[in-house]
DNA sequence: CAATCTTTGTGCACGCGTTCACAAAGACAT
DNA sequence: ATGTCTTTGTGAACGCGTGCACAAAGATTG
């Protein structure tokens, strides 16, 4: 047993560990597919290899929401597509602006899996006065100055950043004051915002760095030894010249 | 956040924990910025606050790449931006081509994250021949018969996939089949690859899914306990009529 | 009704990642 | 040199997440 239970957790939610939140749409996904082919049940195996997750471990995901299996049958497909969608809070609507309508926001607008569950794009802005009044994924783009009162008005809390980086902490300012408490941020910086406002972060250079280090992992395996070796004993900073590489250097790195 | 598949007891080859890859980007975008002003030293403080992370997590994050700074002065901040350049393997040259030109893939090919930090765009392909020979970024769409020569001719490694979800797994296996051991894949789809190659999946929809999670958890705190009380108790499955939600159905999950 | 079979739900152990806290290392002043 | 001050690098404890393995629950069959 252990586990100190004497106080309850930084995190007081009454449950739901984070990473299983994290899983549940990829879940929800693989039980919409076979809603769609109508079959009525499913095991945790079944399931489990339709979302490339271990069983035991949906198991217990599932185990955190309720009871909601059959032993010896599975898992009643429509029922549990309720019940992660309600978990998740898809079963109400979710306005949503996107700001900053550059190649990533258009694409974002024109995203079909936004509109497809709950998720309502109330607005497009953009700080472009020529973008103004511009019709995207057949709506038209509004202006910086409005930004304040489409928040308000449509009673927007969850805002969309697809700004260039040096405008996104500003933005992410004006969507806070105007009542938006979460933020799906493209914009490769770090933003800085006050307790009770949730932040995710998408960041496509990242994501291809993490790719390149596995794949020179790969690559130089025989070789990554060698350079192992000559790097993790002679090379002292702080000394002489850092010593830039000996190889091709790397200049400009300028994120979007 | 996009998470590698294969589970490995991997990891193992003496050294950087997955975790710590995963933020050396960070501190690497953070460093870029301190460079470009000329910064020449840095605090693990300093740093860990501009890179958004606790200051210990770096020291101890950084102590596995070596012993890169002074004590009682900080990190020479060009020196660590070659070492963890290094580290990740962006000294090299790293040719990536993107698979689906919808608004993402067009949205991708224009993002400048990529070509700044040696990923180059070898090639646009496309499945629409309409969309051959168009230009997009600055470079003809090549039709998705040439998929196999280009990966070829320009020893790519790393394939982005930007198609609907439809297409996604036979893409991922003519990239395979053709060299590329590196996908990153923005098609809301669990790609089956073989063991040795990688996966990271961006996800859109999930992101904001999870984010919808939590904003309904600070929406309702009152209500949310009458609700859980609500759901908790009664609700047997494979019973009555499981009740659709009572929100508007979801189909297909296509992307651009 | 009893026996058998299937599949869930979970106790338990283990390993990774995070965080604290501090000794050691070096810079810097006197 | 010696002492003080700053900051790194890391040992150790802790907590979370994962996966195994199995008992319990229910379906199903005879």
């Amino acid at each position: 047993m252990a586990t100190g239970r004497t106080h309850r957790p930084a995190t007081r939610s009454r449950g739901i560990p984070e990473a299983t939140v994290a899983r549940l749409p990829l879940y929800l996904r693989a039980l919409t597919a076979l809603s769609e082919r109508s079959v009525p049940t499913v095991s945790s195996e079944e399931l489990a290899a339709a979302a490339g997750v271990n069983s035991a471990k949906l198991r217990k995901d599932f185990s955190y929401l309720g009871s909601y299996g059959t032993r010896g049958v599975g898992y009643d497909v429509e029922y549990l597509v309720y019940q992660i969608s309600r978990e998740l809070g898809l079963t109400q609507d979710w306005p949503v602006v996107i700001v900053g309508i550059g190649n990533l926001g258009a694409a974002l607008a024109n995203y079909g899996g936004f509109a497809s569950r709950g998720f309502r794009v109330a607005a497009l802005i953009d700080a472009d006065p020529a973008m103004a009044g511009k019709p995207v994924a057949g709506m038209p783009v509004q202006h910086t100055d409005e930004l304040e009162k489409i928040i308000e008005d449509n009673g927007v809390s969850i805002g969309v950043i697809a700004t260039p980086a040096g405008a996104a902490q500003q933005v992410s300012e004006r969507l806070i004051a105007a009542g938006v408490t979460s933020i799906l941020n493209f914009a490769p910086t770090v933003l800085q915002v006050p307790d009770g406002v949730d932040v995710r972060k998408v960041d496509l250079s990242i994501e291809l760095q993490i790719l390149a280090f596995h794949e020179q992992r790969k690559a130089g395996d025989a070789e990554a030894a060698a350079a192992a070796a000559a790097s993790v004993l002679p090379p002292r900073a702080a000394e002489g010249t850092p010593r830039k590489g000996p190889d091709g250097d790397v200049p400009a790195v300028m994120p979007a």
